[in-house]
DNA sequence: AAACTGACTAATA
DNA sequence: CTATTAGCCAGTT
């Protein structure tokens, strides 16, 4: 499967969110430069495979909602290995963006 | 090549 | 809060 580079960047900046942390879809996409490209960044995301190195999980909506896949069940998994990273839900079952959303210089870069 | 679809976001009403 | 509109890129038909 070709990856674009557009997809490796999506991917790169994934790979970079540290536990205990979230970034949205907007987020990403701002960040690798597709400002209105969230979607990208989901349709990257969608065509990772388990073998991945990108902690997709780390990623959710605008709302801190867990986004799922054409498969149902993905949302439990989604939402254990959050909370295992030390990620908490709300009754809503999303998560405080204002507590774990994630900045970008908080890292190496 | 054109049209359709898809893990989305933001603005407006 | 919901509904609608527009924008984005890649893959499939």
């Amino acid at each position: 499967m070709k990856t674009s580079p557009r997809y490796q960047k999506i991917y790169a900046r994934v790979r970079q969110i540290p536990e205990g942390q979230v970034a949205t879809y907007g987020q990403i996409a701002n960040l690798i430069g597709l400002p209105r490209g969230a979607r990208q960044v989901g349709y990257a995301l969608n065509s990772l495979t388990e073998g991945s190195d990108v902690p997709w999980h780390r990623v959710v909506n605008a709302k801190g909602e867990i986004s799922l896949r054409s498969e149902p069940g993905c949302e439990t998994i989604q939402r254990q290995l959050l909370e295992a990273e030390g990620i908490t839900f709300d009754v809503h079952g999303r998560i405080d963006l204002e507590e774990h959303r994630w900045h970008e210089g908080t890292l190496s870069e």
